[in-house]
RNA sequence: CGCGGGGUGGAGCAGUCUGGUAGCUCGUCGGGCUCAUAACCCGAAGGUCGUUGGUUCGAAUCCAGCCCCCGCAACCA
C-alpha cells in the first residue's frame, strides 16, 4: 500500500484578519506541500477550517455589537476569500461552530471521560459582579503584589515578570466592563489529566527525534518538567456544551475542540461517499499525518492533541510537525491595534498571488523569525523572479514565435533528453523535490531558481540571435531546448506558484497541459513527453505577455513610508 | 539562576549533529552581449563566523563562562 498524506493547517481563529505571518508560516507551506504531494501522485488531502469558539470571540462580537454566530460567519467568509486570492487550496475548509463538529467533539469527550482521562476539580476564580464574566488571565488587570506595578495582567506582570496568581491581584479591574466590583468565587472545572500519561507521552515523543530543533528540544524540555493537567471547560455562553449533568452552563474550552476540527472536517469532506474518514485516513497506518502550525501552537499539537489521540485511540497521533517561527513586519511583530500592519488582501489585489507567494516563500521562518519589508519584496520579486524566470521565458518564447512560428520538430534537432543541460536540470529538479519532502521550502525554491539560471546561461552561451544569421540549425536547436526548459519550469512551478505555472503552460499545446501528463513529468517520468515530441512539432501559439510584471518602485516607496 | 531559538562579508540566509583552505542569493565594482521585462552572461572586491577562555596538529563547527536579539511560559486561539 503506498503512502497517503493527510495534511492539516492550523485552524485560523475567527477573530480578525490574517496577515503575512499566518500565510508564510502556515498556509502557504502547507499549500505547497499538498500540491507537491498530489503532483507526485500521492493521495493527499488538505484539511482546515475556522476555529470559532473561545472567549476572545465573545468579547469582540460584543464589542462589535453583533451576535456570536454572525461575527464568526463574517470572519469565516473573509478568511476563505483571502486564501482563495493567494491560491491556497483546501480540500475542505469547514468550521467549528457546525453541528458535525459538535458531534465529533462530544464523541471525543465521552471516550476520554470514560477512560478516566477527564476529571472534575475544584478551583477558585475571579468573577466580575457587574457583567458576570469570569476573569481568567488577561481579562483582569490590577496592581502587582510583588512590585506594585499598577497595570499587571492576570497572567504576568509586565514590569517585574512575576507569574501572577490572579486571585492575589490588588485592586483588580474587569477588562470586559472596567468594573472594580470583583469577587473570588468557588467554582469547578473538568481537567484533562495529562500528568497520568507522562510515560506514554515520553515513549511516543522519543519516536520524533527527527523533528526540527525548534520543536523537538522544546517538547522534550516540557516533558522533562512534567506534564501539567489542563482545564478543558469554561464558564461561557458560547461553545459546545459539556455533556455532563452537573456541568450546566459550562462549555468546552476552545483548545479542546479546535484540533478535533481536523478530524470533524475530514468527516465532513467524505460525507456521502464510500470513504471512511477514520479507517481510511485517520487511523490508517499508511497515512502520514502532518500538522502545519506556528510556534505558538507547538504545545497543543506536540503534547495535548497527540495525547488526546493516544489515550482515546480514536485517531493516530501526528507524524510530522513542521512548526515555523514568526514572520515579523520590519523587525517587529504584527500588531493591528498599533497600526503595525499590512492588509494582506489589499496587497494581493495590488501585486497578485505570484509575487507575494514568491517573496513569502523566501520568508518562511523555518528555523528563525524572519522579517517582511516592502523593499525586500521589491528586490526579491524584481531581481529574482522577474529577471531570472520571467525574463528567460519571455526572451525565449518571443524569439521562438518570431523565428519559428510553425514550431520545430524533434527530428530537426539533437535529442533534448540526451543533453548535459537536461541531466543538470534533472539533478536540480530532484533536489527541488527532495527539499520539499523535507519541508525545506526555501532551499527548494533555490533549486528552481538554479534551473532558471542554467537556462539563461545556456541561452547566452549559444547566442541564437547571432547564430540564426549563419547557422539556423544551431539556433533552432538552442531554441527547441530552451522552450523545453520553459515547459519544465511551468511544470515545476505548479506547486510553488500555481498561477504563474498556469500562465506558462498556456503557451503550449493542450495535450501538454493534461493533468496526468504533467504529473508524470513532475515525478521525473518522461516517456509520455518523449512520445509526444517524437510525433508533434513543439509549437508556441502566442507570444508571452506580462508573465511576471515588475513591482513599481514608486508604489513600494509609498508603502514603505508607513513604517519609518 | 524558568524554557527554547538566534547572533556568519552592505542585506537576507546555508554550513555547526559527523572539526580540516568560509558557501549561496541579492547588492557593489569591472568586462561582455544586445534575443529579452535597462534584462542576460563572465570576472572581481568584500567576512579574524557576538565575546572571553579551554580541548585539539587544526574550531564557525566540540566544551565552559559572558553579552545582545526574538519567541514561549501551558486560561493570549
Amino acid at each position: 500500500m503506498s503512502k497517503k498524506y493527510l495534511v492539516t493547517s492550523a485552524l485560523p481563529y475567527g477573530n480578525g484578519p490574517l496577515h503575512f505571518g499566518h500565510i508564510a508560516g502556515v498556509y502557504l507551506p502547507a499549500d505547497i506541500y499538498v500540491r507537491h504531494k498530489k503532483l507526485q501522485g500521492f493521495e493527499t488531502i488538505h484539511v482546515s477550517g475556522s476555529d470559532e469558539h473561545g472567549v476572545a470571540i465573545t468579547m469582540n462580537a460584543r464589542k462589535a455589537g453583533i451576535g456570536y454566530q454572525e461575527y464568526v460567519d463574517k470572519w469565516h467568509e473573509n478568511h476563505k476569500a483571502l486564501f482563495d486570492r493567494y491560491s491556497i487550496h483546501f480540500d475542505i475548509f469547514g468550521r467549528t461552530s457546525s453541528d458535525y463538529h459538535e458531534e465529533e467533539t462530544l464523541k471525543w469527550f465521552k471516550v476520554l471521560y470514560e477512560k478516566g482521562a477527564i476529571e472534575k476539580e475544584d478551583e477558585q476564580q475571579l468573577q466580575c459582579q457587574d457583567c458576570k464574566n469570569f476573569l481568567p488571565d488577561r481579562f483582569v488587570e490590577g496592581t502587582c503584589y510583588e512590585c506594585g506595578y499598577e497595570k499587571a495582567r492576570g497572567d504576568e506582570c509586565p514590569n517585574c515578570g512575576t507569574w501572577i496568581d490572579p486571585i492575589k491581584l490588588i485592586n483588580p479591574v474587569c477588562k470586559f466592563c472596567e468594573s472594580t466590583n470583583i469577587s473570588v468565587v468557588d467554582s469547578f472545572q473538568w481537567y484533562l489529566k495529562l500528568s497520568k500519561y507522562q510515560k506514554e507521552f515520553e515513549s511516543w515523543l522519543k519516536t520524533k527525534e527527527h523533528w526540527k530543533k525548534t520543536v523537538y528540544p522544546y517538547l522534550e524540555s516540557l516533558a522533562k518538567e512534567g506534564l501539567v493537567d489542563r482545564a478543558i471547560t469554561r464558564d461561557l455562553d458560547w461553545g459546545i456544551d459539556v455533556p455532563l449533568k452537573e456541568a450546566v452552563g459550562k462549555k468546552l474550552y476552545v483548545w479542546f475542540d479546535a484540533p478535533i476540527g481536523y478530524v470533524s472536517n475530514t468527516k465532513k469532506l467524505f460525507e456521502g461517499t464510500e470513504v471512511k474518514y477514520i479507517e481510511d485516513w485517520w487511523e490508517n497506518k499508511d497515512t502520514v499525518l502532518t500538522n502545519f502550525i506556528g510556534k505558538d501552537n507547538i504545545i497543543f499539537h506536540g503534547i495535548i492533541f497527540p495525547l488526546m489521540s493516544l489515550i482515546s485511540g480514536i485517531v493516530k497521533p501526528v507524524d510530522e510537525l513542521p512548526a515555523n517561527q514568526y514572520v515579523n513586519l520590519f523587525g517587529k511583530q504584527f500588531s493591528k491595534s498599533q497600526g503595525w500592519y499590512v492588509d494582506s488582501e489589499e496587497a494581493v489585489e495590488t501585486f497578485g498571488p505570484d509575487a507575494l507567494r514568491f517573496y513569502l516563500i523566501s520568508l518562511i521562518p523555518e528555523l528563525q523569525d524572519s522579517s517582511f519589508t516592502w523593499k525586500g519584496f521589491e528586490s526579491k520579486v524584481n531581481n529574482e523572479l522577474a529577471n531570472n524566470i520571467g525574463n528567460f521565458i519571455n526572451r525565449c518564447l518571443k524569439f521562438y514565435v518570431k523565428n519559428f512560428p510553425e514550431g520545430v520538430a524533434q527530428s530537426e534537432t539533437k535529442d533534448f533528453f540526451g543533453t548535459e543541460l537536461f541531466s543538470d536540470v534533472m539533478k536540480l529538479s530532484k533536489q527541488y523535490s527532495e527539499e520539499l519532502d523535507g519541508f525545506h521550502f526555501k532551499k527548494s525554491l533555490d533549486s528552481l531558481m538554479q534551473i532558471g539560471f542554467k537556462a539563461n546561461q545556456y541561452f547566452s552561451d549559444r547566442e541564437p540571435w547571432a547564430k540564426i544569421k549563419e547557422d539556423e540549425t544551431h539556433a533552432k536547436e538552442t531554441l527547441y531546448h530552451s522552450v523545453c526548459l520553459v515547459y519544465l519550469l511551468g511544470v515545476y512551478f505548479s506547486s510553488m506558484l500555481p498561477d504563474l505555472s498556469e500562465k506558462i503552460l498556456e503557451h503550449f499545446d493542450e495535450k501538454l497541459r493534461d493533468k496526468d501528463f504533467l504529473m508524470a513529468i513532475y515525478r521525473g517520468q518522461f516517456d509520455d513527453l518523449k512520445k509526444y515530441l517524437s510525433s508533434h512539432p513543439l509549437k508556441i501559439f502566442k507570444a508571452p505577455k506580462g508573465l511576471v510584471p515588475k513591482v513599481d518602485a514608486e508604489v513600494i516607496a509609498k508603502l514603505e513610508e508607513n513604517f519609518n
